[in-house]
DNA sequence: GGTTCTAGAACC
DNA sequence: GGTTCTAGAACC
């Protein structure tokens, strides 16, 4: 293995305490050369793991293996055989092979605080929706309040635009009975839009 | 204590254990007498546990420690004098005393998925807040569309009012004129009422 | 990045 | 509720 390449130190060590047949007592490679083996988890506790790191403890050896994406090998019964409880623990990574030190680069230290980060961030957007859902809902209101305002107030122009039309058809009859002729022109010498002219396209909808 | 009591299995056997003479080389109470002790963990491990559970791992036993509630003592380094490794384990609880067995229906084995139920509860509470954020904001858009028709409509509306009020009084000048009294009446008989009488008590705002 | 204590989650 | 494997989090 190239030492100066960018191996963690835990892979590093991992991997020369598998290969090393000093100790194949109490840890090896499996038959396959695909999973490690530790046989003797007691003695290789307390008298390996301190030889290679700042610890004896067989949990924290496991932390990192779990830290570094390897997982236990589990032995499953094969029918009524039950599996002896203290046979050796098997760790396995797919890039973590026998003769193959090249594939050890692949191997990543997983990242932490990904997920509580995303829960803050959850968080924080939960309450900014809130807080938008509030204005939204309260604007909402106002404009519902100046609709039914606008609804009525038109409502009643129609009404008397209906009324005038009425006078005016009753006025233009008078007129005209006076007169003999019409009176079309408004003050500004226009002929007046009616309304209806206006919204002949457009469909308007009930509110 | 009690055999009848509710205290949980796992409590029962941790209190037999640590009180049991016999084991007391391998674990035991405290001199103050509220934590335990455990002396030769491997030994413990391998010879005692499995007397009493079903298995014969550490992380184990101690993984239903903290489930209860245990914590391990830790020991502080006064100064340079740096703690020995391999010195015993100590774990405590507060209704874990020595004589006080009265107080071990007080530990409660904590309960599991309150943390995840949580954040897929806020998960579910996120996707219907985005949704009704959505809806708001679609009818809130149809809203807005509506009230800009019937704002163009009312301001139609007014003008061609105004317009209408125009002809009206050209014509009723007119009528004066040639018949020297004027016409208020519509074809119901009725005064107009108009708009802006109807909407004197009410200010009206600009959209 | 390494070590340690505690917790999550799956399985029994 | 117990056991096991893996992960979170704090501390170094």
């Amino acid at each position: 293995m190239k030492h100066n390449s960018n191996v963690p130190a835990f892979l590093a060590k991992l991997w020369t305490l598998v290969e090393d047949a000093d100790t194949n007592e109490f840890i090896c490679w499996s038959q396959e050369g695909n999973s490690f083996l530790v046989l003797d988890e007691q003695h290789f506790a307390k008298e390996i793991l301190p030889k290679f790191f700042k610890h004896n403890n067989m949990a924290s050896f496991i932390r990192q293996l779990n830290m570094y994406g390897f997982r236990k090998v589990m032995h499953i019964d094969t029918g009524i055989v039950k599996q002896e409880k203290d046979g050796p623990v098997e760790f396995q990574h797919p890039y973590f092979k026998h003769g193959q030190d090249n594939l050890l680069e692949n191997i990543k230290r997983k990242v932490s605080n990904t997920r509580p980060e995303d829960n803050k961030i959850r968080q924080e957007d939960l309450s900014q929706i809130l807080a938008s859902v509030h204005s939204v809902h309260s604007k909402q209101e106002s404009i519902d309040l100046r609709l039914g305002t606008l609804k009525r107030e038109n409502e009643a122009l129609w009404r008397e635009i209906s009324d005038l039309r009425q006078i005016h058809a009753h006025q233009q009859q008078l007129i005209k009975k006076v007169s003999g002729e019409p009176i079309l022109m408004n003050s500004n010498g226009k002929k007046p839009k009616y309304i209806h002219q206006i919204y002949d396209d457009k469909a308007i909808c009930a509110v």
